[in-house]
DNA sequence: CTTAATGCAAAGGCTTTGCAGAGAC
DNA sequence: GTCTCTGCAAAGCCTTTGCATTAAG
């Protein structure tokens, strides 16, 4: 439980276990990256940024451990870009403006969004989660 | 504005006239697939399909065609699995369910769905559209 | 003839995979 | 020593692009 923006690995190492992960150098390193930031990373943001600090991780490792993070419910996969996927380590509910002319995602707090209406999931199926895309562009001021 | 099932080359020229679209033979063609079926193909759905009526498109065509569609505003893409685009005939106002497991898409819509409490867009920003993906995924009958 | 669209194949970007080597206990 | 993780490089998809050919008026 540690709310300051420092995060100690020992933090993180916590975590990860949490989420039966286990802990390695690399895994802590990608997770510092992830919630130090609090932003939505595309694996090649990943990549770079944990090569830039301290250890050497190599692209497949971030990968599969950016996977892995995501199966085990340690951080989100937010698709709304069709050339990436982004990786958000806010797991709390949550939705995202989309700008499709940067492509960058900013976050709407998802408590004061409410959706209403909603048909019954089909037989058999359990929500695993809601996305709300709100997609944005410029406006017209400078449109062609 | 022909509302019965049956869709002549002429309505689908028509209408692709309606969005400033040339209408050649090609797109047609596509056209005539996407809004014969009106589901969410992928481009190599359309590829499929469009090669199975009559003509002879190649894929660079169909891709740039969608693309142009999508522009366009004749069709609309739908961005929900990681590793390919929907195109959607139907631009009409509404939402999807996405299965993750099979990455299927089902429509919801739009008109039962209401959602409230969004922020205002960021600054010089006009709002493109909304996307509600619920995602889902089978229940934990058959979890692995 | 002139302009626009198509098709082929190559290239490009993101992601996954196979397998050997390194690390942890 | 055994089991797991990592890294490299190759391969796999999906999609885009360059350019010559073809179609349209």
């Amino acid at each position: 439980m540690n709310d300051s923006k420092t995060i100690t690995p020992e933090d993180i190492a916590a975590r990860l276990q949490e989420y039966s992960i286990n802990p390695t150098a690399q895994r802590v390193e990608i997770a510092r990256v992830l919630f130090s930031r609090r932003t939505h990373l595309s694996a090649e943001d990943v990549f770079v940024l944990v090569n830039e600090q301290s250890s050497r991780v190599s692209k497949a490792t971030v990968y599969n451990t950016l996977g892995l993070f995501a199966e085990r419910g340690l951080i989100r996969e937010v698709i709304a870009d069709p050339a990436r996927v982004f990786y958000d380590p806010n797991t709390a509910p949550h939705h995202h403006f989309y700008d499709t002319s940067t492509g960058r995602l900013t976050d709407i707090a998802a408590d004061k969004v409410h959706v209403s209406g909603l048909p019954a999931v089909p037989e058999g199926m359990d929500v695993e989660g809601i996305d709300v895309i709100v997609r944005v562009r410029p406006a017209s001021v400078d449109k062609d």
